[in-house]
DNA sequence: CACTTCCCCTGCAAGC
DNA sequence: TGCTTGCAGGGGAAGT
């Protein structure tokens, strides 16, 4: 795997700098890279492991495992930072503090942080389906693909609802099963994911009990109806048309009624 | 500007 | 059994 740089620099040159901090926001790692010469800006390396991205802490003498892309060498070598990516969706940016501040800042909130006021307002005026927009790290930062399905169950809304068009009361709602779910979620061991492992090599839990991605056809664990599968914004979405009311059979049942009146 | 679609890549599972 | 095909996802570019 290739880093791209913005400041010419080539892999040989994080000889002898030294990490200074690590962050992150999102999905995105920011490691803070200082040289030992004084007066020099620190260098960041910003991280993104995609879907299979793994950073794991390994002794020098362990044998590589496959698609290991990056190979850090740290303190006197014992020990090494590894980056194996099997679908290889990640992407490592080597560049300077204004690069960095200009790539944080595209970012929206942070989705384990966000209080629920700011949250709120990120729903105003939107008019695209609120799915997309869990997606939509510029908008809201950290929300994958299971967890966005995972939080709409949890909050009784149908993913192709217009975000704006969602109620306040909605929006709490939505809120309070994001931070829910994600909580769950890291508790548990960080992911659902197959073959995830942590900074030390320790697998994921595996065990989070997912309510409807990846359960289309079988029953909703709340209501029993059956799970549905549709794509929004390219992506699988999965949900229980009972505990989530589609906001077209809204329109629809209130035709219906003044059809009956 | 807001929003959607496509593409990258590989392992796995379903289908013939 | 063995091959082919389709699908999955994060994020950036390109398109509407």
């Amino acid at each position: 795997m290739a880093i791209e740089t913005t400041n010419g620099g080539d892999a040989q040159d994080l000889r002898g700098a030294t990490v200074r901090s690590v962050r992150r926001k999102g999905k995105t790692l920011f490691i803070e890279l200082r040289r030992d010469r004084t007066g020099q800006e620190s260098e960041f390396l910003l991280w993104n492991l995609g879907m299979t991205g793994q950073l794991v802490l390994t002794a020098s003498d362990e044998p590589v495992a496959a698609h290991t892309h990056v190979r850090l060498r740290l303190d006197d070598g014992r020990e090494e930072l590894r980056y194996r990516d099997v679908r290889r969706f990640g992407r490592i940016r080597w560049c300077g503090s204004q690069e960095s501040k200009r790539v944080l800042s595209r970012l929206g909130p942070d989705a384990a942080r966000v209080k629920s006021k700011t949250f709120v307002k990120l729903l105003e005026g939107r008019r695209g389906a609120v799915k997309s927009l869990l997606l939509n790290q510029q908008i809201l930062a950290g929300l994958g693909n299971i967890y966005a399905d995972e939080s709409l169950f949890d909050a009784g809304i149908h993913p192709l609802t217009p975000a704006g068009r969602i109620p306040p009361s909605k929006a709490l709602a939505l809120h309070r099963g994001m931070h829910l779910v994600l909580r769950r979620a890291i508790r548990s061991g960080g992911t659902s994911f197959r073959d995830f492992v942590d900074a030390e090599g320790n697998p994921g839990w595996f065990q989070v009990r997912l309510r409807v991605y990846g359960r289309a056809g079988q029953e909703c664990r709340r209501c029993g109806t059956l799970i549905e599968k549709i794509i929004v914004g390219g992506r699988g979405s999965h949900f229980c048309a009972r505990c989530q009311p589609s906001p077209l059979n809204l329109d629809s049942r209130r035709t219906v009624g003044r059809t009956h009146e």
